[in-house]
Parts: structure tokens; sequence; C-alpha cells
DNA sequence: AATGAATGAGTATTCATTCAT
DNA sequence: AATGAATGAATACTCATTCAT
């Protein structure tokens, strides 16, 4: 495996443990099994990980995500299993995640941002797309917009429950047939005749 | 006034202005008027300043929302309003409420989060109850979860166009008007005949 | 009881348990029950105490001595009595002690130490001095220096007996048996006829 | 030269300058030519310098001990010149040693003392072991208890007179000769026929 | 005399970053 | 490319001391 790849892995195992502001450069290297200066070979500052590490994590659930979704399926259905595959990642990596969202955001490397989400966007929004072209959800809605919209509603409830109510599992099950219920309106989705 | 909320409302500002990480104890108590000290005497750390910060947002957020909302419009006309009030707070403040829902979320102080917007969630769940008892919105609504649902989906929205878009204007206004019509429909206002 | 005697009484407990450096005059107050300005009205400074301690302990040190040794029994066997009450002193308070030992001489208050030993110094020099006279120890003994010597030679051996053993009970009667023999050779006691 | 020696050579130094209470990390880093961050790859406070420089003053002591010390002269001369060394070293470091006395006292390092002290006083017990052998001294010594009485007993009387007394240059040399005389009677020094 | 909130100079300590090997 | 000892600027934090009440 090679070193920068260790070093992203480290620093997310890191920051999931002590959080960013408590992690200093020499426990991601030590847990790395590399020597300091091995780090700014590769990395110019601590911040400047967290691009990697949140493509890594965009990676991780889009391919969970894609996993779990039927194509086959109705689109209905479909979304329920996005929010489903979403909550199953939040709930592994909350602590993770949390880190990303403010990680990206307290820098200068906010601009990645969007490349780093960008292919995650255009999923759902590729998916919202057809799904409009088959009268199977409302025909109003913009995909590009509401693809942000969708992911930015699961994710930022998926973390509420997973951060502040972690200690009871039911609740993250009601609260996620509330999501459910809320985006189900909101889409419109259709039963189609095909 | 205190020295507690002065030294809250002088870390408001110089976060705002400089960010949390280049933000040094010592310019909180110099803008505060007060000495270095001093800042001991009612917080342990930097950080723990975070939920008393938070509390202020959020009281902020409320009392902006509250003026905003105009009591006699439709609900349909008052949850609009809420969203161009939220909106409107996290343009002004977007820089130090990333940082907010980091910096608690990053420490020990997760637990303080719950009681911090429990006022909040509390406003926009009665309001909920309201409009469902006149048959104002959907009737499934679980009025509790939805108000969750309602305040992470504006807020996590809000903060994605001003925090990584905000050189655009018009963009902001393009998608608080896509999230608009997307909590329309998912709360099915109904037009009551009063 | 008067506040001063209440600050050296609380700086004598709160040395003993955490030793000088790590002491706070805070701590000196709190357990002494006055208010932080109040210690000023009675020491300038926290160094300044220890003259003070210093005192109140060379004065419990006499009196047990006084207490422990019977005038009408053979010096020999008053010696033997000094040595254990001056062990028994140590046993009970060797932490404070030790604190006073190094207290006294990290300032500038060297110049009390004389002052609060004389006494001390005083009593075993008129002891050795009667001894002298009766014939019943060496006669070419300088009484006011070998006082010093004795007080030296039993606080020292005593302190690093409790100080560095303090688990082994039996030690240290074993290094006082050994140390008792020592002064019995080195101050010649004769079996004199009375 | 290895940076830790550096530092606890340094250390020495700037302790007996200007004392343990106002000496700053940096006053030792500066003298010792080294970053103030290196101090803290070797110790990590000032306190915990105390072992270190008791071991360097210790081997100090001993060196010199060994130097002055004749070994064939009589064992009567030998103590002379022992007690004579060591008053040396107290009047040379007289400050450095209060310190070191007081200094391992006062911390966690008590356990270490008689690690530092073990290889002076096993040198003292095999002198005394040596001269019983020989019937050069009393019989009934036991050469180990009688080793730390005798350190305890010299040490202890050079400090009372070079601290509390280091003004008087004949008063050292008149309470040395009382010490000695002391010991002398207590060893019971013989006249060996060899 | 007593209080204790406020002070701010003083210092220990941290940790990102460098660079000779 | 890799190392890790050394660096030292940057800052959080402490705590003796003051003084208005």
């Amino acid at each position: 495996m090679g070193k920068k790849t260790a070093i992203v892995q480290s620093a997310i195992e890191v920051f999931k443990e002590q959080g960013i502001e408590k992690t200093k450069i020499s426990d991601i290297v030590k847990r790395a099994g590399i020597a300091q200066g091995t780090f700014y070979l590769y990395f110019p500052s601590k911040l400047s990980l967290m691009p990697a590490i949140a493509e890594v994590m965009v990676a991780k659930t889009m391919e969970i995500v894609k996993q779990t979704v039927d194509d086959q399926a109705s689109y209905s259905k479909q979304f329920e299993q996005i929010v489903d595959a979403i909550y199953e990642v939040n709930k592994e990596y909350y602590e993770i995640l949390a880190v990303i969202y403010s990680g990206l955001a307290s820098t200068e490397h906010i601009r990645e941002w969007e490349t780093v989400y960008a292919p995650f966007y255009e999923w759902i929004s590729a998916k919202l797309e057809a799904a409009k072209l088959e009268g199977a959800v409302r025909q109003s809605i913009k995909p590009d917009r509401t693809a942000k919209i969708l992911i930015g509603l699961i994710e930022s409830t998926a973390e509420q429950v997973f951060l502040y109510a972690h200690h009871d599992e039911g609740e993250a099950d009601r609260q996620k047939e509330e999501v459910l219920d809320f985006l189900t309106y909101a889409l419109q989705f259709q039963t189609v005749n095909s």
C-alpha cells in the first residue's frame, strides 16, 4: 500500500478517535508506521488531508449506495434504498463524517468540496432525471438542485440521529421513517404503468 | 454587562472575522476589554466557549425567525418566511455557524447540542402541530420529528449555498426557491377555507 | 483561633499533601476557610510562611522531646530518649519536615533558620554541658557545636529512614539502634558513681 | 557531547547561579546552546531534571572523595580525608546540594534517591568493612548502616555550616574539627601495628 | 479587618515544519 | 524517497498580587 494511502487511512482512524483539533501529525504518522518527515512528502499540512479523506468517504458512501440500490425496482423503492444506505454509512462513520463536514469548512479547502462531492451529486441528479423522464416524480423538480437538497436532507438528519442519539437504535429507524415519508411527498412519486 | 456575556459576544465577532483556528484567546479578551486571566474565570478553554456561542446563535436565529414570521399569514407563507429568515441568518453568519456545527461535534460538548437546539425544535414543532390541527398540512406528519427534519433541511442547504457558493448571490435565491418547492410538497400545504 | 494560626496550620497540611512547589496560595486559603486577600494581611508571600511553619514544627519537636526525656535518668538513657522522640516526630511528620529543610533553604529566609532552631540547639547544648560537668560524657566535647552535630545526625538519619524506607517498620528500629550505638561511642558515656 | 548531558550540565550551572526557583527552562537551554523544544525531548519538566542532577552531583562527590583519600594512610586519616572532601564539595556547591536534598524529596522522584546514592553508600560501607577486618575500628559497627549514618552526619553538618554561616570561613573549620572528633570516638579508631 | 473578582506579567509547553543524513 | 532529531515561534494557561467594596 502506498504511503499516501496509509496516511489517509491512519488519519481517518485517528480523527475518528480523538477529533481533528486534538490530533497531532505525530499521531497520524505513528499509526501509519512512517516517519514524521515523510508526511510532508505527500501533504503540506494537516488540513490539506481533509479533501483526500472526504474523497475516500464519499467514494465509500457511493459504493455502498450503488450496491444497495436495485435499478430494476420502482423509483420510490430506489430512493428508500438510498436513504437506507446513507443512514447505514452514517451509522458506521458518523464521527469521521462530522469531522469532514467541519474540516472542509474551516479551511481554504472549501473549493475542493464541490469537486469531491460532485460525483455523488451527479449520480443522484441522473437518477432524478431518469425518474422525471419516466414521469415517476414531480415534473417541476430541477434534478441538479434537488440532488443537493436530498443529500443535505438525508445526511443532516442521519448525523443528528447518530451523533446525538446514537444510544437509541430504534430512534434512528423511526426518524428514518419520517424522513422517507417527507421526501416521498416532496418528490411526489407516481405509480407508473410500465 | 456581565463579563461572561462580553466574552461570548467578543468571541462571536472575532471568530466571524478571522475564523476559529486563527483566533487567540488574547484576541477575544482584547476585544472584550478584559484581562487575559479573567477569561479563565468563566471558561476553561477556547473550545468550551462553543456551547455558549451556539446558544446565542440559536437564540439569534429564533429571534429573527419569529420577527419575520407573520402569524396571521397562511402556513404556506409562514414556512416560506421561516426559510427566508434562516437563510438570512446563515448568509450573515455562515462562518460562525459552520464553526458551531463542527465545534460542537468535535468536542465533548455534544451532549449540550440537544439542549441548545431544543427551544428551536419545539417552536417549529408547535407551529407544525397548529398547522396540522387546522388541516393546513399533511395529517401524517409527526411534528417533533418533522421539526428536526425541517431545520436540518433548511440549514444544511443554506450552509451549502453560502459556504461553497457565496460568491453568487442569485444562486442562493434559486436554491432557496427549490428548497421551498421541495418542502411545500413534503408538507402538502392545503388551502383552507377560513 | 486567629487567622494567622489558621493559615499556618492549613499550609502545613497542604504542603504535606502536595509539596511546596505544587501548592498555590489559593489551596492554603481554601482549606483555612478565609479569603484570598486575607492571606496578604498576614504574610507577604508563600515562602515567608516557612519560618512560621518551621517554628511550629521545632516547638512541637521540643515539646515531645521534653515530655519523653526523664531528667532523673542516666545521661545515656536520656540521649536514648532524645533519639526516640526525634524519630517519633520524624515518623509522623517526615513530609512536612523535608519541606521545611528545603523551604528554609531555597529562600532569603535562611537567616531566620538559626533563630528558629536556636532554642532546640540551646536545650541540647545545656544538656551536654550538664553531662560534661558531671563527668558523664567525654570532656573534649564542645557543647554548642556538638548540639548541632547531634541534631543533624539524628534528624538526617531519621529523614533517610522515613522518607525513603517508610514501608519497612523494623528498618527504622534497626537503623535507630545503630545510630544510638554510634553516638554512645561518640559521646563516650561514663558510668558515674553518684 | 550528548544533548542530555549538556542540559544537565547547564542546569547545574544555572541553578547554582540563580537558584532553582528563579531559573527558567529558557535559561537552561540558552546556556546549553540548544533549542527550547529540545529540552522536552529529554525531560518532561524542570523537576524531572533533579534525579539526573543528583546523580551527577553524587558522582562528582565520590570522584573528589576518591581523589582525596590516600588508601595507604591509616583509616583514621582516611576518614579525615573523606570529611575534608565532602566539606569541600559542599562548600563549592552548597546551593545546588540544598536544592537536590529538597528537590528529590518534594517530588515523586523519591524512589530514585536510593538508586542515586547507592554507589556512595556502598563505597563507604566497603571502606568500613575493610577497616573492621583489620581491626582498625570498633567491631560492633554494621558497615551498611554506619555508612548511611556517616554520610548523613557529614553532609548535614556541612550543609548547616555552608548554608547558614558561609560568611565565616573559620567557623566551617572549627565545626569540621568537632565533627571529626565526634566520629573518631564513634568509630573508635585503633592504632594498629602493621 | 476581610473579601474575592479581576488582573496581566511571566513561563511552560506544544507541535508543525525543516533538513542533514 | 525516507528518516526522525532538532527546531523555535506561537500561545494557552497559571497564579501571586491588588484593590474597590
